[in-house]
DNA sequence: GTCTATACAGCGATAGAC
DNA sequence: GTCTATCGCTGTATAGAC
């Protein structure tokens, strides 16, 4: 196989394996194993065990914003808003399982102490930016990030009970009243 | 020293340690060294890491229950629950570290596929049934199961960012917020 | 670019002396 | 009740054949 495919193979395992079990939990052999090739192979393209994580996290990084980028078009402010609130629904059978990919990252790596926990800081801010450039536009000059951060905070909050409970009800109902306090929100914007 | 003084003091620093550093990460010998005691004398006292996991949790379970008993004099059911949200700022340097103890370890031990997953989600459930009671009592008859899982998102939300943040003034808005969130509810039910 | 072989540290766990 | 010694396994990582 090319050098590349491989490489990027190894990456989108490790990506799974990370988000499924863990970052300290997946060993080489793990993800050798994922892969179908040996661990001394593995080695060619990974020196380290770091090597992948940032790799990782740079993949994960231009998948999301990829996926935002795809939404500017034909979309409102509100509605983007609205599309961010719903990966609660549209990945509910992974966030059930095993809660939000960067949420869970960023406290691992926190526990772990380890060197590239700020990288998985960095995957906040591509959503926290994000949104506080969508409340900007929709006229919360001052308290943009504000409300960014209340968003974010709240898809984090439904995704751990989601996990530990399991409970589609709940993100549903979670769901819609973080749509309604958009909404709310808006109102009362507009109403001044 | 007395055998029943020697296992309390393991489990109080696997407690902490599996707080600050993960479940996974730490070792027999990581326990062992903060104990003062060598790995051969730990068997002594735990045959396996599960047993100690096992104790762990329910030290961390009779802590919490202890708390929530201190706050059944002298309050009412509102002020019991504003105890609860201001676990954020007590707690708020700990929290900023190294995350929700009872969020962390339950998302790990999701992601390990690890036996006592269960028993780490029990933990909610203290938190989860004693809201749900407050609720009750303030006369939210029907819907008290559902206001008690969202004071607990919320707080797990806060939790969250604010590890991967260590940020402060967000600790507080979001206190405020929801102590705004717990006033509303009350007078609207008490409205109607 | 992929493989085998191997080094070495640390893990959970056991046996037995004191 | 605490210790030393040791086992078997798995972890990351390296060297070098093909």
């Amino acid at each position: 196989m090319a050098r590349r495919q491989t490489r990027e193979h190894i990456i989108a395992e490790a990506d799974r394996l990370f988000y499924e079990s863990g970052f300290e939990t997946t060993s080489f052999a793990d993800i050798a194993a994922a892969v179908a090739i040996t661990r001394g192979n593995f080695y060619y393209h990974f020196k380290t065990k770091d090597e992948i994580l940032s790799a990782v996290i740079k993949k994960r990084m231009a998948d999301r914003l990829k996926m935002l980028e795809a939404w500017e078009t034909d979309r409102t402010p509100s509605e983007r808003i609205r599309a961010f609130i719903e990966i609660l629904i549209t990945n509910q059978t992974k966030i059930r399982a095993f809660g939000c990919p960067i949420g869970t990252l960023a406290t691992e790596l926190k526990k772990l102490n380890h060197a590239a926990r700020g990288e998985a800081v960095a995957l906040f801010d591509v959503f926290r930016d994000w949104l506080g450039r969508q409340f900007f536009d929709l006229g919360f000059k001052a308290r943009s990030d504000d409300l960014a951060m209340h968003v974010l905070m709240r898809s984090q909050g439904v995704a751990s009970l989601a996990t530990a409970y399991n409970d589609l009800k709940f993100i549903q109902r979670e769901v819609e009243d973080l749509c309604r306090w958009l909404d709310a929100e808006v109102q009362s914007l507009n109403g001044k």
